[in-house]
DNA sequence: CCGGTTGTTCAGCG
DNA sequence: GCGCTGAACAACCG
């Protein structure tokens, strides 16, 4: 069930499995798994709410989508998608989409259109939203080819923060706001980080699941919006609509 | 027990 | 052969 923010911690946690060798791999995922039998983690990475599994010259990919799980050293009383044992330790992933991906990470992921990644790029994600003619803004933030790690969550609260009605279309924001957007995508996916890091998340949110606008006390609208229907809440007073 | 969901993929359509 | 849309998938919570 994770944005970018909860894959990163994912990662923090799994470090102590870098460098390690997996001597048995289970799991009812229908890809050949047994490959990765006696093979060394080299590293974990991500890419928005993509978790990365690298070993020489293969790494899986494991996406957790909406209902997926893991366990880090203990398992659930179902057979994992992806079970992997080492010497010392093991990591059970449930529910998820597990692929392996052969071609060079480099060449596979845009690593500056992930909103956690030091290597993001504001400008190209401007770039990328003028191309967009006539998307929504709650599209817009949920498009992991521009925002890559932004979930429905983070898109609530960042449209609240910045005042802009989620069905407003792209083109019609000013730069100014644009960018404002854009920057906020960021800043509130650090900032969900290390409120979920001190499980203080929720009591942080003030759109997402939220009935009234602490801005104007007025009930917030509560919607499926844009192409996917997914759940925006909004204030119609104090988030400007731009069509 | 039902309704709802921090998401993606792909078939099927125009 | 596209771009778009809705269905399918899935487990857990209240």
């Amino acid at each position: 069930m994770p944005e970018g923010p909860s894959i990163l911690i994912l990662k923090e946690l799994v470090q102590p499995f870098v460098g390690k060798k997996i001597i048995e791999v289970k799991g009812n995922s229908k890809i050949d798994l047994q490959r990765l039998k006696n093979q060394e983690i080299i590293e974990f990475k991500t890419w928005g709410k993509q978790f990365l599994i690298c070993f020489k010259n293969l790494t899986v990919r494991i996406h957790l989508l909406m209902f997926g799980s893991y366990r880090i050293n203990e398992s659930k009383d179902v057979v994992p998608r992806l079970g992997l044992k080492f010497k010392k330790g093991e990591l059970n992933f449930y529910n998820c989409s597990v692929r392996f991906i052969e071609e060079d990470l480099d060449t596979v992921y845009d690593w500056s259109a992930d909103v956690l990644n030091p290597l993001w790029n504001a400008k190209k994600a401007e770039a990328k939203l003028k191309d967009k003619k006539n998307m929504l803004a709650c599209d817009a933030l949920l498009d992991q080819d521009i925002f890559a790690g932004v979930g429905n969550i983070i898109k609530n609260e960042v449209l609240y923060r910045v005042k802009i009605h989620p069905e407003s279309i792209v083109s019609k924001i000013p730069i100014r706001q644009l960018r404002l957007l854009i920057k906020e995508a960021v800043v509130y996916s650090f900032e969900f980080l290390q409120w979920k890091k001190d499980f203080v998340l929720k009591k942080h949110w003030l759109a997402y699941n939220q009935k009234t606008c602490r801005r104007d006390n007025i009930p917030f609208n509560r919607a499926n919006l844009g192409r996917t229907h997914r759940r925006s809440f909004y204030c119609n007073k104090c988030q400007k609509i731009y069509v």
